[in-house]
DNA sequence: GCTTGACCCTCACGTGGCGTGAGGCGCCAC
DNA sequence: GTGGCGCCTCACGCCACGTGAGGGTCAAGC
């Protein structure tokens, strides 16, 4: 059997010897052989277990709750799907933090300085107290965790009004070009467009206008979609997605 | 001049009362006054440098680097630009975190044990200038679209209720495997998953199981898309997910 | 067979960024 | 005038290691 050094382990997990040490002193990870001048030697197994404890730890989760997580026998799979619904949600949050940054940019350059609400809104509120309390017990209880893979939906869920409303507004947009009679192709739709690639981008995932274009086609493909926007108005599918391909032409440019 | 108390201002910046206290200790962040009885009172002015620290803290720079950076006498503007690209950093490392992990899920899901290469590439250093390669080959390729935009446009009437008739059948499939209380990992919620991929190949655009996983992440993060699935059967959008995901997996060759 | 140098061991104290009281004063309302 | 909340200043605690000190181990080369 082909066991490991603290040193091989460490470079190829990405992580200090020091660490390794001090894993197996709290008893997190201890090396299941030893040689015999006392050499420390990871076997396969180990090196399983700590890919886990690595990724968990990349997440900012406390060594405790690591080795609580490891020891509730879930398998593999599991923790991974676990880690992976984790990190989206910080991809979430950073997500927020960018487009706060934007806005506190925006305010910047046209030189208007921020009221305490909006500072509350953007850096406060948001962030920490809902944020903090409900990470708490999401990390904490480790019960409760289990059953979060299925909230993640609904963690999010005080957001989506804003959003939806965001979504409405450009839908609304959408509605008001068609309605005057402008060209898919018009400034006014392709604005539309722009700002509804930048909100799915803000909120949902990375969305260039390449992409934008096949979301547009889904939009009058899918009788989903299309539904939900010829609703609104008869054609409106057709238009949007229109709409969107304009866009992205003119952003295609050199 | 309207002033500020500790309390707050950690409310308002969601911070607590100590780490105001500990900021003004090693002077990173000292109230510009003090009252009569000695309380702290932060103005306009200190609460735009706090949010400067803040946001950086968030990005877990080491306070003295903070301190430095607020120093050297650029202006708000600056530092937030290069907020911006620090955040944009870690959410590109975040992603390559997730890929690691899908990376890792497939491998646990064909049984193959990890060759000490896939997990230096996966977890230790190396998978920086990969995981770039694999992205742009992923989003980049738009040259097989084209032909889908021509596709879609053709379908009669006829042809969309065909189609939407078969996502219903797909659609009553995943409801049935959810009602019948086997997990999205089942064969026959994965049988489903295969078949609606198929369908969206078939008649809309070339689909493969990982652009498929994306579209399921799509499923529940888009309220528009959530709204619909869950509007069938409460649970579905998740449900739909995991499935398409797990179906993913299985296929996820060598 | 002996040195050399990279690697390993076990203490053990140091550090960053706060958390968490303890003990006491300030302020406003009832 | 007293109760309760918020503020103050110490000052110790904590986590996840970093950073030596002092000393054994191991393969390579002379």
């Amino acid at each position: 059997m082909t066991t490991f050094t603290v040193g091989q382990v460490a470079e190829l997990l990405g992580v200090t010897v020091r660490t390794l040490h001090h894993y197996d002193e709290i008893g997190l990870l201890c090396p299941s052989e030893r040689s015999a001048a006392g050499y420390r030697l990871y076997t396969e197994g180990d090196l399983t277990r700590l890919q886990q404890v690595v990724v968990y730890r990349r997440l900012e989760m406390p060594l405790d709750e690591i080795a609580a997580l490891l020891g509730d026998g879930a398998d593999a799979a599991a923790h991974l799907r676990r880690q992976r619904t984790a990190v989206m949600t910080r991809l979430g949050e950073l997500n927020e933090l960018v487009t706060a940054i934007d806005r506190a940019l925006e305010r910047e350059m046209s030189e208007k300085p921020a009221t305490r609400e909006q500072m509350r809104e953007l850096f406060g509120d948001g962030f920490k107290d809902e944020y903090q309390h409900e990470a708490k017990q999401r990390w904490g209880d480790t019960e409760a965790w289990k059953q979060s893979q299925a909230r993640t939906n609904r963690y999010t869920k005080a957001d989506w009004e804003q959003i939806k409303a965001q979504q409405d507004a450009v839908n609304a947009q959408f509605v008001a070009a068609l309605r005057s009679g402008e060209p898919a192709t018009g400034e006014a739709a392709m604005a539309a467009a722009e700002r509804a690639r930048q909100q799915i981008h803000d909120h949902f995932y990375d969305l260039d206008h390449d992409f934008h274009r096949k979301l547009g086609d889904m939009y009058v493909a899918d009788p989903r979609f299309a539904k939900t926007y010829d609703d609104l108005e008869a054609g409106l599918a057709q238009y949007v997605r229109d709409a969107i391909h304009a866009n992205a032409d003119r952003h295609a440019g050199p």
